[in-house]
DNA sequence: GAAAAATTTAATCATTTGTTTAAATATTTT
DNA sequence: AAAATATTTAAACAAATGATTAAATTTTTC
């Protein structure tokens, strides 16, 4: 006779409010999350959110900075990367950044939602902007197409790639598409986008 | 001698505290915007607010719905349209919808952050998945490309012309972006856009 | 120009919400 | 097992916030 077996109940109670924190975060934002729904969702008394974390905000920084670390992390290694060629770098990024987006397919609109409201603070600790035109990736781009922006480029395979995670709930809209098929869609992309950023690149302007 | 004459002062209290309120809503998001920073930004009494909308609510309601026309509203009459190629489609949604997006650049982040938290409501009244699998569009993608889902290529549209504006507040960080600048580059994507969906359209797969 | 209606203001209310407190309970140390 | 420490709980607090009220002022109507 095996438990139930809630896999939540094991947890450390820090544990347990940081988990609720980030679901009820990634699903609310900051300000339209009360503490009280962290509590409930945790399964804790209110208090125990700020015995152990001091306060919402230092709740949702701890667990801000874990998520720009999941969604902008995994993009440096692979731009500034200078023993691979411009191919390699777009095939291995979309097949690793799709893997991690369909784990977690709420972190990009979360982290562009929060970081909207403080712009200062975030974008300051990421500094995302230097990969997009001084990584080894730019270069490649501007070796290959020298009359156009590398960030046009780098817009196109951001855009293809983590656009219709942040565009899921329209699509979810009606019968027209659910978690599974959603999924299935979003795997074949890991093929298709470095064949199109292919086509894209190859193709010069016909004019 | 003319007056500073600053042009809101001219406007019916009721016009202030909406345009007032649709750029604190589409700053802060809903939750974290309170009525007090619309009263001051409207330069009105607080009580204002509630006279002539009745609730914080009810003056979010009317501004979400002009905004869900604003960025869907321009959306259906090109993909519908069955007498334009697919070429010209692309061709006229890229360079309208980038129009609109910079003279609205936080649209896109705005609505669909605030359809995050209302997956329900809102999705319901845009009811957008009907033109991703139906629309002229969808049919001549699938005409084109039989082998692949037309939602792909959607993806990759609204992705490419979309996306730059989401990710806006990433490429401000440090001096890597002006506004001046970013235009620039939106306007240049206007032609580069439909030239780059002709390459991933005409290219098949090779294997 | 007086009466009526609409608008604006200052003050206040009731609730929500993040946080704290002090007591109770559980765990660890000696 | 007693003492010390850590954790948990219920209750309460203080500030923030959406909304209302009643009086004052302005505008419109007759």
């Amino acid at each position: 006779m095996t438990k139930p077996a809630d896999p939540e109940s094991n947890l450390s109670t820090e544990e347990k409010i940081k988990r609720a924190a980030t679901e009820v975060f990634a699903q609310k934002g900051f300000a339209a999350t009360r503490t009280r729904d962290i509590a409930e969702a945790a399964g804790i008394n209110l208090a125990l959110l700020n015995y152990y974390f001091r306060s919402k905000q230092k709740l949702f920084d701890g667990i801000m900075l874990e998520k720009l670390q999941e969604l902008f992390g995994r993009i440096a290694p692979i731009f500034t990367d200078t023993s691979t060629s411009l191919e390699k770098k777009i095939e291995t990024f979309a097949d690793s950044y799709i893997e991690t987006l369909i784990k977690n397919p709420e972190l990009p609109l979360f982290v562009l939602s929060e970081i909207r409201t403080h712009p200062e603070s975030l974008t300051q600790i990421i500094q995302i902007g230097e990969l997009f035109t001084t990584s080894s990736f730019a270069q490649q781009l501007k070796a290959r197409r020298p009359e156009a922006n590398p960030l046009h480029f780098i817009m196109c395979l951001l855009g293809m790639t983590v656009f219709p995670f942040i565009a899921k709930p329209l699509l979810k809209s009606k019968a027209a598409m659910d978690d599974a098929s959603f999924n299935i869609l979003m795997t074949e992309r890991k093929q298709l986008i470095p064949m199109w950023m292919d086509s894209i690149l190859q193709n010069p302007v016909q004019s």
